[in-house]
DNA sequence: AGCGCACCTTGACTTATATCAATAATCAAA
DNA sequence: TTTGATTATTGATATAAGTCAAGGTGCGCT
């Protein structure tokens, strides 16, 4: 109980509110456990709530016909996720998947519209955090729509320094397919373009270690520019 | 004053207020008029509140630097838009723009943001609003991420013939141009892929008006399907 | 009615990125 | 440490869609 406590405390959808709301939440929370790689829930299914992770690591995706696979968020500890059906709808618009051993929080539907009803903070912190989510994906769209490839693992990689603190090198946190599916693409493609960002002199990668050496020209990149051959 | 109540009456986001409720609102609403071509708001500019259609069309997009569009959503009487720095953030993510002439009301801000907290069923609908936005920008990264254009182009003509009752035709509201820009494409490429899809007896096109001659094979493009040379 | 401008179409060409295939590196576990 | 499996790289090729350019069509306006 204190354990789920800390995790809500954390969660900025709880912020501002006092130690006797967070109980009340946490009363109403169930918690799951997810093996590294087990499905969530699938775009489709009926919800009866929605989500937070606790501890781990979860990926919101789409799949096509065909197989290729869209990730639109990964989401870490303190992260809410498919709130959507709770406010429209009832069905989940995307499907989810533990990266890693995870340990996530449910909180059915039905005691969390009452509690929002009751709270007026707890409501502005749900549509704060919806309007977040709006806008990463005009981001998205954008980078989709309007920027090849290069540049979105440029913004992605300045995203990222901005992110982690130590400004000598950032590391990722998922695996470099994983990556090609945020951005849009395929390994193949990634891996080609790591290799000639490299040859650029603009990063060194190694491993899950990537060295920024021009954030200057990545800054360029990320905005408009094409990458040399 | 009359003429405002009525169209906030229609306006989805308001759905269950009383009268007095809808009165009260119509109290804080600013009437703007724009001409057809005319900018409402760029992304980056600092927002003071938001905006509902009256009358009229208004399209909200990203474009790059170098000049391409891409249009994240088309909105006409009874749409609200631009209420994401409302409740994140204080800047538009996009630009918006009027389409047609068009009668606009702008909600500041702060008597906004007191309603809301006075009124549940209020937050509940503007909740309810965002994650319906946020289920159809899921729908559009996967349309530009998973699908080629042909495929969009099917699913969008599908969605019309959902929208318009008449199921003989539909009728384009927008330009071919806007259209292309809505798809994630070009004109020149909607322009082939119409050509195409007319050549196969998909489709017919007469200008605004667009003929679906095989629902069942345009259901099948939209899903997966190619298109045949 | 006819002028002018915006919109649309078509053609030839280029290019970014996907696909297919083979090999190499990495990692976790026995 | 060896092994098998996942993950990453590299090359050759295919293809969807963008670019550039030139006409054509239609529509609103005086």
């Amino acid at each position: 109980m204190k354990k789920i406590s800390r995790i809500l405390s954390i969660t900025p959808l709880f912020k501002g509110l006092s130690e006797q709301e967070l109980d009340e939440i946490s009363g109403i929370t169930i918690d799951r456990y997810h093996k590294r790689g087990e499905s969530i829930f699938m775009e489709g299914e009926e919800a009866n709530g929605f989500y937070i992770v606790a501890d781990g690591q979860v990926k919101i995706f789409k799949t096509s016909m065909e197989g290729k696979e869209q990730i639109l968020h990964i989401y870490g500890p303190g992260n809410p996720f498919g709130e959507v059906p709770v406010f429209s709808g009832s069905r989940f618009p995307a499907n989810a998947q533990a990266l890693v051993k995870s340990h996530i929080l449910f909180l059915p539907r039905n005691s969390f519209v009452r509690l929002i009803a009751d709270h007026p903070s707890l409501s502005m912190n749900m549509l704060g955090e919806l309007s977040m989510r709006l806008r990463q994906f005009t981001v998205q769209i954008e980078n989709l729509s309007l920027k090849e490839v290069p540049s979105r693992l440029a913004s992605y990689l300045i995203y990222l320094a901005r992110e982690q603190v130590n400004s000598e090198h950032v590391t990722l946190a998922i695996s470099k397919g994983q990556l090609a599916s945020l951005l849009g693409t395929i390994p193949e493609t990634l891996s080609r373009i790591f290799a000639k960002m490299s040859a650029q002199g603009l990063i060194r990668v190694e491993g899950k270690k990537l060295y920024l050496l021009d954030p200057l020209g990545l800054e360029d990149l990320a905005a408009a520019g094409k990458l040399a051959e």
